[in-house]
DNA sequence: TTATATACTGTAATTATATACAGTAAAAAT
DNA sequence: ATTTTTACTGTATATAATTACAGTATATAA
Protein backbone atom coordinates (compact mmCIF):
# COMPACT_ATOMS: atom_id res chain seq x y z
CA UNK A 1 0.00 0.00 0.00
CA UNK A 2 1.14 3.42 -1.22
CA UNK A 3 1.71 6.33 1.42
CA UNK A 4 -0.91 8.62 2.38
CA UNK A 5 -0.56 12.78 1.98
CA UNK A 6 -1.67 14.46 4.68
CA UNK A 7 -4.48 16.27 2.68
CA UNK A 8 -5.82 12.55 1.73
CA UNK A 9 -5.71 11.86 5.19
CA UNK A 10 -7.99 14.56 6.11
CA UNK A 11 -10.38 13.71 3.29
CA UNK A 12 -10.37 10.28 4.55
CA UNK A 13 -10.99 11.20 7.92
CA UNK A 14 -13.68 13.74 7.10
CA UNK A 15 -15.53 10.61 4.96
CA UNK A 16 -15.33 8.75 8.18
CA UNK A 17 -16.82 10.99 10.21
CA UNK A 18 -19.29 11.85 8.21
CA UNK A 19 -20.25 8.77 8.13
CA UNK A 20 -20.53 7.91 12.04
CA UNK A 21 -22.76 11.27 11.78
CA UNK A 22 -25.06 10.61 9.44
CA UNK A 23 -24.89 7.05 8.72
CA UNK A 24 -23.98 7.56 4.93
CA UNK A 25 -21.03 9.09 2.95
CA UNK A 26 -20.59 12.56 1.93
CA UNK A 27 -21.15 14.00 -1.83
CA UNK A 28 -17.69 16.08 -3.59
CA UNK A 29 -19.39 18.85 -2.74
CA UNK A 30 -20.00 17.92 0.79
CA UNK A 31 -16.51 17.26 1.69
CA UNK A 32 -15.29 20.88 -0.37
CA UNK A 33 -17.64 22.46 2.25
CA UNK A 34 -15.77 20.60 5.50
CA UNK A 35 -12.22 20.98 4.60
CA UNK A 36 -12.69 24.71 2.46
CA UNK A 37 -12.40 23.76 -1.16
CA UNK A 38 -14.26 25.59 -3.21
CA UNK A 39 -13.79 23.17 -6.25
CA UNK A 40 -15.61 19.71 -6.12
CA UNK A 41 -12.78 18.75 -8.51
CA UNK A 42 -10.19 18.88 -5.64
CA UNK A 43 -12.58 16.39 -3.84
CA UNK A 44 -12.54 14.20 -6.71
CA UNK A 45 -9.13 14.17 -7.48
CA UNK A 46 -8.55 13.19 -3.60
CA UNK A 47 -11.27 10.73 -3.39
CA UNK A 48 -9.22 8.93 -6.67
CA UNK A 49 -5.95 9.06 -4.93
CA UNK A 50 -7.33 7.25 -2.21
CA UNK A 51 -9.00 4.56 -4.91
CA UNK A 52 -5.83 4.12 -6.05
CA UNK A 53 -4.20 3.83 -3.25
CA UNK A 54 -6.45 1.33 -2.04
CA UNK A 55 -8.47 3.11 1.04
CA UNK A 56 -11.44 3.27 -0.43
CA UNK A 57 -13.63 2.46 -3.38
CA UNK A 58 -15.87 4.76 -5.47
CA UNK A 59 -18.91 3.19 -6.88
CA UNK A 60 -19.09 4.90 -10.39
CA UNK A 61 -22.56 6.79 -11.05
CA UNK A 62 -24.04 6.77 -7.65
CA UNK A 63 -24.83 9.70 -5.38
CA UNK A 64 -22.50 9.04 -2.33
CA UNK A 65 -20.77 5.84 -3.39
CA UNK A 66 -17.96 6.01 -1.54
CA UNK A 67 -16.76 2.79 0.37
CA UNK A 68 -14.60 2.78 3.26
CA UNK A 69 -11.95 -0.72 2.37
CA UNK A 70 -10.30 -0.49 6.14
CA UNK A 71 -12.90 -2.45 7.39
CA UNK A 72 -10.71 -5.20 9.81
CA UNK A 73 -13.38 -7.56 9.65
CA UNK A 74 -12.32 -8.93 12.94
CA UNK A 75 -14.07 -11.85 14.50
CA UNK A 76 -12.43 -12.18 17.97
CA UNK A 77 -9.96 -14.00 19.42
CA UNK A 78 -9.10 -17.99 18.87
CA UNK A 79 -8.94 -20.25 21.76
CA UNK A 80 -6.34 -22.52 22.24
CA UNK A 81 -6.63 -25.85 23.91
CA UNK A 82 -4.20 -28.54 23.94
CA UNK A 83 -0.80 -27.65 21.67
CA UNK A 84 -0.05 -30.39 19.26
CA UNK A 85 3.64 -31.16 19.97
CA UNK A 86 6.00 -29.31 17.51
CA UNK A 87 3.14 -27.39 15.96
CA UNK A 88 2.76 -23.21 16.63
CA UNK A 89 0.78 -22.09 19.24
CA UNK A 90 -2.04 -20.21 16.59
CA UNK A 91 -1.43 -23.14 14.24
CA UNK A 92 -5.57 -23.43 13.36
CA UNK A 93 -5.57 -26.94 14.27
CA UNK A 94 -5.03 -25.79 17.62
CA UNK A 95 -7.97 -23.46 17.42
CA UNK A 96 -10.99 -24.70 19.41
CA UNK A 97 -13.19 -21.51 18.83
CA UNK A 98 -13.06 -18.06 18.94
CA UNK A 99 -14.84 -15.68 21.44
CA UNK A 100 -15.59 -11.96 20.51
CA UNK A 101 -14.82 -9.68 22.96
CA UNK A 102 -13.44 -6.33 23.31
CA UNK A 103 -9.66 -5.76 22.37
CA UNK A 104 -9.65 -3.20 25.60
CA UNK A 105 -11.42 -5.93 27.81
CA UNK A 106 -8.52 -6.47 29.93
CA UNK A 107 -6.64 -3.35 29.66
CA UNK A 108 -4.26 -3.61 26.65
CA UNK A 109 -4.62 -5.76 23.72
CA UNK A 110 -3.57 -9.25 23.57
CA UNK A 111 -3.69 -12.43 21.04
CA UNK A 112 -5.51 -15.69 22.57
CA UNK A 113 -6.96 -17.21 24.83
CA UNK A 114 -5.25 -20.12 26.24
CA UNK A 115 -7.86 -22.96 27.57
CA UNK A 116 -6.39 -24.16 31.09
CA UNK A 117 -5.40 -27.79 31.31
CA UNK A 118 -5.31 -29.09 34.72
CA UNK A 119 -4.71 -27.49 38.47
CA UNK A 120 -1.08 -26.97 38.97
CA UNK A 121 -2.02 -22.94 39.30
CA UNK A 122 -5.44 -23.24 40.95
CA UNK A 123 -3.95 -21.56 44.18
CA UNK A 124 -3.63 -18.16 41.89
CA UNK A 125 -7.35 -18.92 41.36
CA UNK A 126 -6.88 -20.44 37.86
CA UNK A 127 -9.22 -23.49 37.69
CA UNK A 128 -9.11 -26.10 34.69
CA UNK A 129 -11.04 -24.72 31.65
CA UNK A 130 -10.26 -21.07 32.59
CA UNK A 131 -9.36 -18.85 29.70
CA UNK A 132 -6.46 -16.82 30.36
CA UNK A 133 -5.72 -14.02 27.74
CA UNK A 134 -2.58 -13.93 26.46
CA UNK A 135 -0.42 -11.10 24.97
CA UNK A 136 2.42 -12.40 22.73
CA UNK A 137 5.11 -10.78 24.45
CA UNK A 138 8.68 -11.68 25.74
CA UNK A 139 8.81 -8.76 28.25
CA UNK A 140 8.42 -10.53 31.42
CA UNK A 141 8.72 -9.67 35.14
CA UNK A 142 9.04 -11.66 38.20
CA UNK A 143 6.14 -13.00 39.23
CA UNK A 144 4.34 -12.27 35.70
CA UNK A 145 1.94 -15.60 34.46
CA UNK A 146 3.32 -16.45 31.41
CA UNK A 147 2.94 -18.98 28.76
CA UNK A 148 6.38 -21.23 28.28
CA UNK A 149 7.40 -23.61 25.49
CA UNK A 150 9.76 -26.12 27.11
CA UNK A 151 10.88 -28.84 24.54
CA UNK A 152 7.92 -28.49 22.75
CA UNK A 153 5.64 -28.76 25.37
CA UNK A 154 3.62 -25.47 26.48
CA UNK A 155 2.96 -24.70 30.20
CA UNK A 156 1.14 -21.88 32.06
CA UNK A 157 3.30 -20.46 34.87
CA UNK A 158 4.79 -17.82 37.28
CA UNK A 159 7.87 -16.76 35.94
CA UNK A 160 11.14 -16.13 38.29
CA UNK A 161 14.30 -15.49 37.17
CA UNK A 162 17.31 -14.89 39.38
CA UNK A 163 20.99 -14.14 38.61
CA UNK A 164 22.09 -17.78 37.43
CA UNK A 165 18.95 -19.24 37.10
CA UNK A 166 14.62 -19.61 35.02
CA UNK A 167 12.47 -21.22 37.38
CA UNK A 168 8.93 -21.73 36.29
CA UNK A 169 6.74 -22.33 39.75
CA UNK A 170 3.08 -23.60 39.97
CA UNK A 171 0.64 -22.44 42.29
CA UNK A 172 -0.17 -25.98 43.54
CA UNK A 173 1.48 -27.23 46.22
CA UNK A 174 1.67 -30.82 44.89
CA UNK A 175 3.35 -29.87 41.69
CA UNK A 176 6.99 -29.00 41.47
CA UNK A 177 8.91 -25.92 40.61
CA UNK A 178 10.77 -26.48 36.79
CA UNK A 179 14.09 -25.23 36.59
CA UNK A 180 15.05 -24.52 33.28
CA UNK A 181 18.61 -25.56 32.90
CA UNK A 182 20.95 -27.12 30.56
CA UNK A 183 18.88 -30.43 29.94
CA UNK A 184 15.91 -28.28 28.70
CA UNK A 185 17.05 -28.19 24.94
CA UNK A 186 14.37 -25.91 24.05
CA UNK A 187 13.09 -22.57 26.10
CA UNK A 188 10.92 -19.70 24.94
CA UNK A 189 8.49 -17.88 26.38
CA UNK A 190 5.64 -17.19 24.45
CA UNK A 191 3.09 -14.58 26.28
CA UNK A 192 1.82 -12.79 29.06
CA UNK A 193 -1.40 -14.03 31.17
CA UNK A 194 -3.24 -10.38 30.88
CA UNK A 195 -6.67 -11.55 32.03
CA UNK A 196 -8.92 -14.56 32.77
CA UNK A 197 -12.33 -15.43 31.89
CA UNK A 198 -14.48 -18.50 33.00
CA UNK A 199 -18.04 -19.41 32.66
CA UNK A 200 -19.82 -21.12 35.58
CA UNK B 1 -43.56 3.08 19.26
CA UNK B 2 -46.65 2.39 16.12
CA UNK B 3 -46.73 -0.81 14.87
CA UNK B 4 -44.86 -1.45 11.88
CA UNK B 5 -46.29 -3.60 8.51
CA UNK B 6 -44.82 -6.68 6.92
CA UNK B 7 -44.15 -4.77 3.80
CA UNK B 8 -42.69 -1.50 6.03
CA UNK B 9 -40.80 -4.26 7.76
CA UNK B 10 -39.45 -5.70 4.30
CA UNK B 11 -38.04 -2.18 3.15
CA UNK B 12 -36.03 -1.35 6.87
CA UNK B 13 -34.83 -4.78 6.59
CA UNK B 14 -33.48 -4.18 2.89
CA UNK B 15 -32.27 -0.72 3.98
CA UNK B 16 -30.50 -2.41 6.83
CA UNK B 17 -28.94 -5.35 4.49
CA UNK B 18 -28.07 -2.34 1.68
CA UNK B 19 -26.25 -0.25 4.06
CA UNK B 20 -24.60 -3.83 5.66
CA UNK B 21 -23.38 -4.36 1.85
CA UNK B 22 -22.47 -1.39 0.41
CA UNK B 23 -22.08 0.91 3.63
CA UNK B 24 -24.31 3.89 2.03
CA UNK B 25 -28.26 3.82 2.03
CA UNK B 26 -30.35 3.00 -1.04
CA UNK B 27 -31.80 5.36 -3.43
CA UNK B 28 -35.95 4.81 -3.76
CA UNK B 29 -35.69 3.36 -7.26
CA UNK B 30 -33.01 0.74 -5.59
CA UNK B 31 -35.24 0.11 -2.57
CA UNK B 32 -37.58 -0.48 -5.45
CA UNK B 33 -35.63 -3.44 -7.89
CA UNK B 34 -34.69 -5.12 -4.55
CA UNK B 35 -38.07 -5.71 -3.63
CA UNK B 36 -39.79 -5.33 -6.81
CA UNK B 37 -41.77 -2.21 -6.72
CA UNK B 38 -42.17 -0.53 -10.47
CA UNK B 39 -42.33 3.17 -9.28
CA UNK B 40 -39.81 5.02 -7.02
CA UNK B 41 -43.34 6.45 -5.26
CA UNK B 42 -44.00 3.01 -3.81
CA UNK B 43 -40.38 3.00 -1.70
CA UNK B 44 -41.09 7.15 -1.05
CA UNK B 45 -44.38 5.87 0.62
CA UNK B 46 -42.70 3.12 2.79
CA UNK B 47 -40.07 5.73 3.93
CA UNK B 48 -42.54 8.16 4.70
CA UNK B 49 -44.19 5.70 6.82
CA UNK B 50 -41.61 4.40 8.59
CA UNK B 51 -40.13 8.42 8.89
CA UNK B 52 -43.85 8.77 10.69
CA UNK B 53 -43.05 5.39 12.92
CA UNK B 54 -40.03 6.95 14.12
CA UNK B 55 -37.94 4.12 12.78
CA UNK B 56 -35.81 6.48 10.57
CA UNK B 57 -35.00 9.78 9.34
CA UNK B 58 -34.93 11.30 6.57
CA UNK B 59 -32.70 14.10 5.23
CA UNK B 60 -34.73 16.45 2.84
CA UNK B 61 -33.17 16.96 -0.25
CA UNK B 62 -29.72 14.69 0.19
CA UNK B 63 -29.76 11.42 -2.09
CA UNK B 64 -29.59 8.48 -0.13
CA UNK B 65 -30.36 10.58 3.01
CA UNK B 66 -31.91 7.92 5.11
CA UNK B 67 -31.00 7.59 9.06
CA UNK B 68 -32.11 4.25 10.79
CA UNK B 69 -32.86 5.44 14.26
CA UNK B 70 -32.87 2.19 15.55
CA UNK B 71 -29.03 2.25 17.05
CA UNK B 72 -29.70 1.06 20.38
CA UNK B 73 -26.23 2.41 21.89
CA UNK B 74 -25.31 0.00 24.49
CA UNK B 75 -22.29 1.17 26.16
CA UNK B 76 -21.80 -1.90 28.44
CA UNK B 77 -21.92 -3.75 31.21
CA UNK B 78 -21.76 -1.54 34.54
CA UNK B 79 -19.26 -2.85 37.23
CA UNK B 80 -20.71 -2.63 40.59
CA UNK B 81 -18.34 -2.65 43.59
CA UNK B 82 -19.45 -1.53 47.01
CA UNK B 83 -23.07 -1.57 47.37
CA UNK B 84 -24.42 1.10 49.45
CA UNK B 85 -26.75 -0.07 52.56
CA UNK B 86 -30.16 0.09 51.46
CA UNK B 87 -29.63 1.10 47.99
CA UNK B 88 -30.52 -0.78 44.82
CA UNK B 89 -27.36 -2.81 43.64
CA UNK B 90 -27.89 -0.92 39.94
CA UNK B 91 -28.27 2.47 41.53
CA UNK B 92 -25.99 4.56 39.75
CA UNK B 93 -24.03 5.49 43.23
CA UNK B 94 -23.03 2.15 43.10
CA UNK B 95 -21.34 1.81 39.58
CA UNK B 96 -18.16 2.10 39.41
CA UNK B 97 -17.29 2.00 35.84
CA UNK B 98 -18.48 0.52 32.23
CA UNK B 99 -17.08 -2.67 30.26
CA UNK B 100 -18.08 -3.22 26.83
CA UNK B 101 -18.24 -6.69 25.93
CA UNK B 102 -19.89 -9.52 23.76
CA UNK B 103 -23.31 -9.94 25.84
CA UNK B 104 -22.63 -13.60 24.86
CA UNK B 105 -19.28 -14.09 26.43
CA UNK B 106 -20.36 -15.89 29.04
CA UNK B 107 -22.80 -18.03 26.97
CA UNK B 108 -26.17 -16.59 28.39
CA UNK B 109 -26.89 -12.79 28.46
CA UNK B 110 -25.96 -10.96 31.88
CA UNK B 111 -27.03 -7.86 33.46
CA UNK B 112 -23.81 -6.57 35.48
CA UNK B 113 -20.71 -7.27 36.41
CA UNK B 114 -19.93 -7.67 40.34
CA UNK B 115 -16.63 -6.43 42.13
CA UNK B 116 -15.11 -8.78 44.31
CA UNK B 117 -14.49 -8.17 47.94
CA UNK B 118 -12.87 -10.09 50.32
CA UNK B 119 -11.53 -14.08 50.32
CA UNK B 120 -14.47 -15.78 50.85
CA UNK B 121 -14.88 -17.58 47.69
CA UNK B 122 -10.89 -17.99 47.16
CA UNK B 123 -11.21 -21.68 46.78
CA UNK B 124 -13.63 -21.56 44.30
CA UNK B 125 -10.71 -19.16 42.50
CA UNK B 126 -12.46 -16.23 42.93
CA UNK B 127 -10.44 -13.64 44.33
CA UNK B 128 -10.43 -9.97 45.44
CA UNK B 129 -11.38 -7.32 42.81
CA UNK B 130 -12.27 -10.12 39.89
CA UNK B 131 -15.31 -9.21 38.61
CA UNK B 132 -18.09 -12.02 38.19
CA UNK B 133 -20.80 -11.88 35.96
CA UNK B 134 -24.56 -11.53 37.10
CA UNK B 135 -27.44 -12.57 35.64
CA UNK B 136 -30.57 -11.16 37.60
CA UNK B 137 -32.88 -14.16 38.19
CA UNK B 138 -34.04 -16.50 41.22
CA UNK B 139 -34.29 -19.56 39.13
CA UNK B 140 -31.36 -21.47 41.17
CA UNK B 141 -30.05 -24.60 42.10
CA UNK B 142 -28.07 -25.97 44.85
CA UNK B 143 -24.35 -25.06 44.75
CA UNK B 144 -24.98 -22.42 42.28
CA UNK B 145 -22.48 -19.01 42.51
CA UNK B 146 -25.37 -16.76 43.92
CA UNK B 147 -25.63 -12.50 44.63
CA UNK B 148 -27.76 -12.66 47.77
CA UNK B 149 -29.32 -9.33 49.95
CA UNK B 150 -28.90 -10.64 53.95
CA UNK B 151 -30.37 -7.41 55.80
CA UNK B 152 -28.97 -5.19 53.58
CA UNK B 153 -26.09 -6.37 52.83
CA UNK B 154 -24.95 -8.07 49.80
CA UNK B 155 -22.86 -11.10 49.41
CA UNK B 156 -21.36 -13.64 47.20
CA UNK B 157 -21.87 -17.35 48.41
CA UNK B 158 -22.42 -20.96 46.87
CA UNK B 159 -26.13 -21.74 47.28
CA UNK B 160 -27.66 -24.96 48.96
CA UNK B 161 -31.26 -25.92 50.12
CA UNK B 162 -32.26 -28.22 51.90
CA UNK B 163 -36.06 -29.16 53.24
CA UNK B 164 -35.98 -27.04 56.19
CA UNK B 165 -33.45 -24.13 55.76
CA UNK B 166 -31.41 -22.38 53.25
CA UNK B 167 -27.28 -22.46 53.74
CA UNK B 168 -24.98 -19.84 51.97
CA UNK B 169 -21.73 -21.26 51.79
CA UNK B 170 -18.02 -19.65 51.16
CA UNK B 171 -15.22 -21.57 49.81
CA UNK B 172 -12.72 -20.92 52.40
CA UNK B 173 -12.25 -22.57 55.47
CA UNK B 174 -11.81 -19.79 57.85
CA UNK B 175 -15.33 -17.98 56.72
CA UNK B 176 -18.55 -19.71 58.08
CA UNK B 177 -21.72 -20.47 56.59
CA UNK B 178 -24.67 -18.64 56.50
CA UNK B 179 -27.72 -19.69 57.78
CA UNK B 180 -30.98 -18.01 56.30
CA UNK B 181 -33.44 -18.60 59.62
CA UNK B 182 -35.47 -16.39 61.88
CA UNK B 183 -32.67 -13.74 62.88
CA UNK B 184 -32.91 -12.48 59.55
CA UNK B 185 -35.09 -10.11 58.67
CA UNK B 186 -34.51 -9.61 55.10
CA UNK B 187 -33.78 -12.14 52.37
CA UNK B 188 -33.23 -11.86 48.83
CA UNK B 189 -31.81 -13.77 45.80
CA UNK B 190 -30.38 -11.02 43.80
CA UNK B 191 -28.80 -13.21 41.23
CA UNK B 192 -26.56 -15.80 39.85
CA UNK B 193 -23.26 -15.82 38.66
CA UNK B 194 -22.22 -17.03 35.11
CA UNK B 195 -18.42 -15.93 34.34
CA UNK B 196 -15.81 -14.65 35.43
CA UNK B 197 -13.23 -11.64 34.25
CA UNK B 198 -9.98 -10.92 35.90
CA UNK B 199 -7.50 -8.44 34.90
CA UNK B 200 -3.65 -9.68 35.89
C1' DT C 1 15.28 18.34 -16.83
C1' DT C 2 11.45 16.37 -17.83
C1' DA C 3 7.84 13.92 -16.42
C1' DT C 4 4.50 12.76 -12.87
C1' DA C 5 1.91 13.45 -8.81
C1' DT C 6 -0.15 16.75 -5.64
C1' DA C 7 -3.24 20.38 -4.88
C1' DC C 8 -6.21 23.07 -6.10
C1' DT C 9 -10.06 26.94 -8.95
C1' DG C 10 -13.79 27.35 -12.11
C1' DT C 11 -17.29 25.87 -15.41
C1' DA C 12 -20.35 22.91 -17.52
C1' DA C 13 -22.81 18.79 -18.96
C1' DT C 14 -24.92 14.59 -18.02
C1' DT C 15 -27.04 11.61 -15.10
C1' DA C 16 -28.83 10.31 -10.63
C1' DT C 17 -32.15 11.22 -7.28
C1' DA C 18 -35.78 13.14 -4.56
C1' DT C 19 -40.11 14.28 -4.73
C1' DA C 20 -44.53 16.16 -6.26
C1' DC C 21 -48.82 14.96 -8.63
C1' DA C 22 -52.49 11.98 -10.67
C1' DG C 23 -54.32 7.79 -10.42
C1' DT C 24 -56.20 2.70 -8.80
C1' DA C 25 -57.38 -0.74 -5.47
C1' DA C 26 -57.81 -3.11 -1.17
C1' DA C 27 -57.55 -3.34 3.83
C1' DA C 28 -58.24 -1.35 8.26
C1' DA C 29 -60.00 1.94 11.38
C1' DT C 30 -63.67 4.96 12.92
C1' DA D 1 -70.76 3.38 6.00
C1' DT D 2 -67.25 6.38 5.36
C1' DT D 3 -62.77 7.83 6.07
C1' DT D 4 -58.10 6.80 6.57
C1' DT D 5 -54.18 4.06 5.84
C1' DT D 6 -51.71 0.86 3.14
C1' DA D 7 -49.91 -0.34 -1.15
C1' DC D 8 -48.93 0.41 -5.12
C1' DT D 9 -48.32 2.22 -10.97
C1' DG D 10 -46.93 5.82 -13.93
C1' DT D 11 -45.20 10.33 -15.23
C1' DA D 12 -42.83 14.46 -14.66
C1' DT D 13 -39.57 17.83 -12.91
C1' DA D 14 -36.41 20.38 -10.15
C1' DT D 15 -32.33 19.73 -8.08
C1' DA D 16 -28.51 16.97 -6.26
C1' DA D 17 -24.42 14.89 -7.59
C1' DT D 18 -20.97 12.85 -10.49
C1' DT D 19 -17.74 13.74 -13.53
C1' DA D 20 -15.39 15.52 -17.55
C1' DC D 21 -12.61 19.37 -19.22
C1' DA D 22 -9.63 23.58 -19.02
C1' DG D 23 -6.61 25.88 -16.26
C1' DT D 24 -2.66 27.28 -12.56
C1' DA D 25 0.96 26.30 -9.40
C1' DT D 26 4.16 23.58 -6.63
C1' DA D 27 6.49 19.52 -5.12
C1' DT D 28 8.61 15.15 -5.99
C1' DA D 29 10.55 11.32 -8.74
C1' DA D 30 13.00 9.45 -12.70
Amino acid sequence: MKKITSQQQKVLECIEVYIKETGFPPTRIEICKELGFKSPNAAEMHLRALERKGLITIKSGSSRGICLNNKTVFDGYPVIGLVAAGSPTLAEENIEKIINCDPELFGSNFDYFLKVKGLSMIEAGILENDLVAIKKTTEIKNGDLVVARIDEEVTLKHFFKSQNKIELRPANKDYSVITIDDKVSHFEIEGKGIGLLRNH
